[in-house]
DNA sequence: CAACTTCTTCGATGTTCGTCGATACAGTTC
DNA sequence: GAACTGTATCGACGAACATCGAAGAAGTTG
């Protein structure tokens, strides 16, 4: 509101009414954690090629080559994406598993809708 | 796949064969940049105020106050959501309306299905 | 147990980001 | 034109982030 309407104009020109916010700020935070997890271009490409692959899982050996970063650097952003709900983590033996998270996935998608 | 295979494990154990990625490096940059404007509190309250507003225009005065910000800051905020496209300006007299770009909302839900 | 493999954590570095006060700009009022 | 109002830009600073090499942790092989 501010002193807005202490001006003169036409009072058609501003300002309709604002409702209150759907969204608190501890739900915004968590949200923008999310959305966090995907704002990196090697993040998105990690789970694109999750999602490309014909299995549900990935090897984590199989996302170092075509990031085209490190694997320390790999490991961490897969960890961001785990952090985040989008990924899951299993260990078997030496190699570590990557499942996608559907479920995750389609909360985000109805945030925006 | 690395040397994933000269070890002599359980060939069951991995792994699939993994398809080429949907994302290309431009895509995925690309659309980074659009998480990115949604991966902040601040403008995720923003835009859910907008949204939340009965009208389909929202004046910039109407936005400091309840973001808890200074008014510099949310002017900084509205212009990354206006440059990822999520959200269109129109100055009016003194004033600043932003709306919603419900289309772009769209095209980012799609990434996520 | 010793050597090896995969992955994570640590430490360091350069970059990007959020924030605000001060200032500049655009439009209105008198 | 002068004074005022709403908004954008500038400059600076601290926090958070991406990145990598090196070292550590967990697991396998022989």
């Amino acid at each position: 509101m501010a002193s807005r309407k202490m001006l003169t104009l036409d009072p058609i020109a501003c300002c309709a009414p604002v409702r209150t916010d759907v969204l608190d700020e501890v739900q915004a935070a968590l949200l923008a954690n999310s959305f966090a997890a995907l704002a990196d271009p090697i993040r998105l490409r990690l789970l694109s090629h999750i999602a490309a692959s014909g299995a549900d899982e990935v090897c984590a050996c199989d996302l170092v080559e075509p990031s085209g970063r490190s694997q320390p650097t790999v490991s961490h952003h897969m960890k961001i994406l785990v952090d985040a709900g989008l990924v899951e983590r299993e260990k078997r033996g030496l190699w570590v598993w990557y499942r996608l998270v559907p479920s995750r996935l389609d909360s985000l998608r109805s945030v925006l809708g």
